[in-house]
DNA sequence: CTAAAGAAGTTGAATTCTGAACCAATGGAT
DNA sequence: ATCCATTGGTTCAGAATTCAACTTCTTTAG
């Protein structure tokens, strides 16, 4: 199973598993961000969009937002700057923890969303979801979750 | 199947396997970028190498690379100019063609190659592979195949 | 109560990425 | 031969991302 210098390689069908995620995964986004464009948003706009529009009240705490978006406070610290310029966001403070912030949807951030969503999912389907079939969705997720898991993990302790 | 405003929104089980999908993509990239630090490499640095490596005579023309490894020509050349600095790679003028490059893997960038490989197939089992399953592997191959393909294509069309 | 440690966010500089404009060479057409 | 559309690749400017430093507030421990 091994060749002589202790490396355990991978055979073709991890390989070929393998790029085919990474492909996938590559490929993918850039099409979604693509459809996205001529409404203006990146990928990463649009995620915020649909975090807060899914939240209470339609806010959700700095951290809360760059943990449930995966990406560094500072990234997202940026990230809310610029949508406060166009619009789609602002600022409130928290009262109950001082050092807080809440990212809040605007109207017109409200209002962007409820335009862009169908044809995100649109997009969605038909470059990904559509092309799997009921079982190939169910074996993705059946495969998959268990690696999020382990990876979501990982990212606490590390 | 559809909501009043004719959109078709996913269902729960499309969800998940949508989530879990982007979830992974992201956790995977991050995960595998940290442990290729250590080595002074990442994830861009460690696909120019694998593809140079498997590539006759260490060499490939900047187009085939940058196709290979899916980025425009623009960013690879900025990332091949990087790496000859650092001493990995160098340009070479290609004679059957006077507007060619080639990128050529150096004897450094070999070398880093056959010492980092090994690490990073063991950190891609660890973190996906090995928790996959046999079955796993080929029920994911068997679902993202065709969705590769078909964002292939698109993107030579679009 | 106070000091130290930790959490929430921001900032700024350096790096990387994107997209368009560009130059040079090639391959057909006529 | 000569145009002209393409291809191969770089470059520049602007946008996004990272990384470390920093401020402010909160929590914990003594």
């Amino acid at each position: 199973m091994e060749t002589e210098n202790g490396t355990n390689w991978l055979n073709d069908e991890e390989q070929r598993a393998w790029r085919a995620h990474l492909d996938v995964s590559r490929l993918l986004m850039h099409q979604l961000e693509r459809d996205l464009q001529p409404f203006g948003l990146t990928n990463n706009d649009y995620e915020i969009l649909v975090n807060l529009s899914e939240s209470e009240d339609h806010r959700m705490r700095m951290s809360d937002l760059a943990a449930a978006t995966l990406q560094s406070k500072s990234r997202l610290s940026h990230q809310i700057t610029r949508m406060e310029t166009t619009g789609l966001v602002r600022r409130e403070n928290c009262e109950s923890d001082r050092r807080g912030l809440y990212a809040v949807l605007t109207d017109r951030g409200w209002e962007t969303m409820r335009e862009v969503a169908p044809h995100h999912v649109a997009s969605v389907r038909q470059h990904f979801i559509d092309l799997l079939g009921t079982q190939g969705i169910n074996a993705l997720y059946g495969s998959l979750a268990p690696v999020a898991d382990h990876l979501r993990t990982r990212r606490k302790i590390g």
